[in-house]
RNA sequence: GGCCCCAUCGUCUAGCGGUUAGGAUCCAUGGUUUUCAUCCAUGUUACCGGAGUUCGAGUCUCCGUGGGGUCACCA
């Protein structure tokens, strides 16, 4: 079983987006299960309408998931895991202020050694827990950190050894009793039998803390862990909200499609693809999880423009078309005439976009265009290109670049573009709207 | 600062003890194109540093250095 577990308090990132495309790819390999669980523990941070967002962004990319979850639904099974740990005594009810711990955390700070709880709640016996309860002080429950060391065998990033201390005795249920993130995470994962996680470098130091809460819940199956190195912006840091291509949605806008976004975050990192340009059943194929780099690798626009244009060119011409508002072959032609100077569809609309809009009579060469309008809408529909040309030249009296310059803005609202001979098949049975 | 991870052209990467260090992208130049581009050809650019192991090290070991991640009652 898998998942792809997002929290709805943003904008999906693209490092989130390959997380959920290797998911999903996994998932089909080994013929397992995808689950889908929004992680909306933290209220305060959630977003109306994210959820939504996410799965229309999951559904572009085609990520078939077998069900859908939040996980706020689940908060009574947390509280129930949380009270059999602490009647085992594997947890404790820890009633430190938050005051108290910032204390201790500027000093740990100050001393330059890493913060960890004092312990000092530990031996608090659990019969107390009624008593503050009927007291109303304020309380969280802790797990107790483990005794042994805590290894991770990590599909990427190799065997990865914990000590107790780095785990530490954490919260795993809040004053409101809440869940925190790690106990919510590996008691969903537990209960919905998530035994592959795929997930960003981020959480490599999570992974032994809920591997130390399923173990002390009892649960044995293990669990293949791969952590996914994080991707850079151009600075060389983690990619932010701050930076634009981290949204899919600014990917979206730029006119990026999904296929070559796709193909892209799958590319990354990848040692051994056997080709440059794929699609996601594809790579469904042959792609292997350990053979991504280990490193963290930079998002570079350049190369996504790059996979994006040989996408385009190899969509279908009616499909390409729809992009513009057309249902015509030859548009879809027209445009993969353009793809020679456009990678996306936003470039594309720009080119193609002022033929089909009224040309502007002005400048250097408008005279010319003035005849040349006026020859077309009076001309018979002429086949090729060089009969319409040789008519044009016969019926104006222009020759050389006084012909060639006119022609093209008239026809295609720009100065410089293609042969003209290649556009104009496919527009001729728009050409009384477009010579206008 | 503690812990963890990483290190080859600007970028993504190949290399798994002996190579003229390869490919892609980007960039530059030339040719083709009555335009811009495409296309074709060509070219610039890389093993973080230092020890060690070895006949021989980008490749193995150690130490530096650099970069990144993470250290919450966020996820």
């Amino acid at each position: 079983m898998l998942r792809f577990a997002p929290s709805p308090t943003g904008d999906m990132h693209i490092g989130n987006l390959r997380v959920a495309i290797l998911n999903y790819l996994v998932a089909q390999q080994r013929h397992e299960r995808f689950i889908i669980r929004i992680e909306d523990t933290d209220k305060a941070r959630n977003i109306e309408g994210k959820d939504t967002e996410i799965m229309q962004i999951l559904e572009k990319f085609a990520l078939k998931h077998d069900s859908v979850s939040h996980q706020s639904e689940n908060l009574h099974m947390h509280q129930m895991f949380a009270a059999k740990l602490l009647e085992e005594g594997k947890a404790f009810v820890c009633t430190c202020t938050a005051e108290e711990l910032e204390i201790h955390r500027e000093k740990a700070k100050e001393q330059k050694i890493a913060y960890r709880y004092s312990g000092q709640c530990m031996d608090v016996d659990k019969k107390e827990l009624a008593l503050l309860k009927e007291n109303g002080i304020p309380f969280v429950v802790r797990i107790k950190k483990p005794s042994t060391q805590i290894i991770n065998h990590d599909l990427i990033k190799g065997d990865i050894v914990t000590s107790p201390n780095e785990v530490d005795s954490f919260v795993i249920l809040r004053t409101d009793g809440t869940s925190t993130y790690n106990f919510a995470c590996a008691c969903d994962d537990m209960l919905s039998d998530v035994d592959f996680i795929i997930r960003g470098e981020d959480h490599l130091s999570n992974t032994p803390k809920q591997m130390h809460i399923k173990t002390q819940l009892g649960f044995t199956k293990e669990t293949i862990y791969a952590h996914l190195p994080i991707i850079l912006n151009n600075e060389g840091k983690k990619m932010s909200k701050r930076d634009d291509a981290s949204s899919v949605k600014w990917l979206f806008e730029q006119g990026f499609i999904p296929d070559a976004i796709a193909n892209y975050l799958l590319l990354l990192g990848n040692t051994k693809a056997p080709k440059e340009i794929f699609t996601l059943p594809e790579a469904i194929e042959w792609f292997k999880l350990e053979d991504i780099s280990k490193s963290a690798a930079r998002f570079d626009l350049d190369k996504l423009r790059f996979i994006n244009r040989e996408h385009l060119k190899m969509m279908k011409d009616k499909a390409l078309s729809s992009l513009f508002g057309f249902a015509d072959e030859n548009i879809g032609k027209l445009a993969k005439i353009y793809l020679e100077e456009a990678s996306t569809i936003s470039e594309l609309e720009n080119k193609i976009k002022p033929i089909f809009t009224p040309k502007q009579f002005e400048g250097e060469w408008a005279e010319q265009m003035r005849i040349m309008e006026k020859i077309i809408a009076d001309a018979p529909m002429i086949d090729t290109f060089d009969e319409f040309k040789s008519y044009i030249m016969e019926k104006s009296g222009l020759k050389g670049k006084y012909f060639f310059k006119p022609l093209r803005l008239l026809l295609t609202g720009a100065e410089h573009g293609p042969e003209l001979s290649e556009i104009y098949p496919l527009i001729k049975s728009y050409l009384l709207e477009i010579a206008s």
